[in-house]
DNA sequence: TTGAAAGCGGTACCAA
DNA sequence: TTGGTACCGCTTTCAA
């Protein structure tokens, strides 16, 4: 690997004048520049980002938590965030946390350790105090408003439209499922549903789930349906638990949407090629990643942040495991 | 931040002894020691990872290069890489190539610009030039055998396995898709394939994938019903194109696997959650992902290394989309 | 317009 | 057992 001494003797010039050309600032003859520049083809000589992150005390780098990029739900927010990030000319060290808390440390202190310029996290930390002062913003992604910057979507009212939609559909004896009591999100959306469904009159039981997991939705879509084998709706907690209950009723032999309807929440890509298809609430989750990434890039540059809080909309997404509007 | 040096005065010691303390070698008496621990700890003083990584000409970062981590295949492995990674205390750079070589050579060079140890690449690239002449070991992970070192797994037995099954379950006008010419083990999975095909006499169609996305699945399931719709068995080229091809089955009113057995590749995590479940070949992939990262180590550590090309077996997974062995 | 040199925060060699 | 210091590769100030 060239360094940019041999650079400069190569050119005949000191270190300085290769820097300049290099930054393209300060003053540098025609010339000049031409003999830097033919020296840098010669040796093929990249700049040591290294050594340009000591001095600065900055790197190109941003960081990315996550709880686990096997859930369906953060390789498209990823891609939103890194596709944004690359455009500025950002680049990504990533962890997943796995919901421990120390994991979640240690991959800071790497972060910052490093000179990332910057953090986002998507992780369900019940604990803020890992993020307490931190020498570079943070923006969290997906999980409410309470946090100083954030990305997230509208989850009460997605909640609402799943109970609105669910009723205005025929259902009248739903159950909803409510997600761990740390995630969130996952919170706002029971509120708007239970919001609606109380207003709406209708009857309604509540199913607390573990996790968020396939394997916690199976465990509860039986006992939903050993307990209250007249349920004709269930609103899930989002699209991974929805599909156990779908494969569950299925295993049953209900008639799905006829019997019984279920609505998911994510809307992951998996929702459209499950049979009968999901009926679900989506929510932009590429778009949140990039959201979340201009966020972060505007407060790197220091640049004037209007919305520190940045909420998007959601949408039903009309499948198959609901009817035809009555 | 504070720096060594900060740390250095408040213990009354020099930084070289701070330094010594930090990595344990070299003398230190034990009162020595002793101050300089609690001058560390009463400054919250974390080590500057970017200052000893330009002095050692090394980090602790590891550069993992992917298609798209928005295609399900990738997660999982990616999973594998960073957990076994992370036990040996290695963090992770990434980014997706998108099938683009100049994305990909941009990635690469900004990993060696910030001197990364190493580097797994999963990318499909036609070219290996990029990968020349690099300062750093590199495993390429699910591309064969043909690199210095790899993890892959056993695509030809696999596609043999895929036939084999589909015969045995009585299948006797079979359509195989055959994927992108540049996508290494999809072709191995073909060659296995048609090898079986041939030997066992049985009458066969190919049908040429442009890619290996949902979407291409669906133009050429369409393709494949219009022009032999006595088809009565297809074998996939991955799980994806396997589920589009069942999409495409359903709404023509086909009765799967009656009428047409369909079989997949890979064994994403979604192959068990459509319906019917899809039977298909499985790569381990996490495991996958897993190996690259030992390997990757072990060049780092510079430990010998037995086996330059590590070969993972594959399996049939017997789900919904075949028939019972006849 | 250019170059010399200090400094970013560590590590490691050599001398004390 | 400890400290002084050169050095890693770059940027930037200051002087020429």
């Amino acid at each position: 690997m060239a360094t940019i001494k041999q650079v400069a003797e190569r050119a005949g010039v000191s270190v300085a004048t290769v820097s300049r050309v290099l930054n393209d600032n300060g003053y540098v003859q025609l010339d000049t520049r031409k003999k830097v520049e033919e020296a840098i083809d010669q040796l093929g000589y990249i700049p040591n980002e290294v050594a340009r992150s000591l001095y600065k005390k900055e790197s190109r780098f941003i960081g990315l938590l996550l709880p686990d990029i096997t859930n369906p739900f953060f390789p498209e927010m990823a891609r939103g965030v890194e596709d944004e990030l690359q455009e500025e000319g950002f680049y990504l060290l990533f962890g997943n946390s796995d919901e421990s808390l120390e994991r979640e440390l240690k991959y800071i202190q790497t972060f910052v350790q490093n000179n990332v310029v910057g953090l986002i996290s998507a992780t369900n930390l019940a604990d803020k105090a890992n993020y307490d002062n931190l020498p570079i913003p943070t923006v969290f992604l997906d999980r409410g408003s309470q946090s100083e910057y954030s990305v997230y979507s509208d989850g009460v009212e997605g909640g609402r439209i799943a109970a609105s939609e669910m009723i205005k559909r025929g259902s009248r004896k739903i159950t909803v499922l409510k997600g761990p009591a740390h995630v969130m999100p996952v919170q706002e959306r029971f509120q708007g549903t239970i919001e609606v469904l109380v207003q709406a009159n209708v009857d309604f039981q509540v199913i607390s789930l573990e996790s968020l997991s396939f394997q916690e939705g199976m465990r509860r879509a039986y006992e939903i349906f050993e307990k209250f084998p007249e349920t004709d709706g269930i609103i899930a907690s989002n699209d991974t638990t929805a599909t156990a209950i779908l494969h569950e009723a299925l295993s049953r032999g209900k008639s799905i949407p006829d019997e019984v309807q279920i609505i998911g929440f994510d809307d992951i890509q998996q929702s459209s090629l499950v049979f009968p298809s999901l009926s679900t609430i989506r929510q932009p989750i590429y778009d949140m990643g990039r959201e979340a990434a201009k966020l972060l890039i505007k407060l790197i540059k220091k640049q004037a942040v209007e919305q520190p809080h940045i909420k998007l909309d959601v949408s039903y997404v009309n499948r198959n495991t609901t009817r035809k509007v009555k």
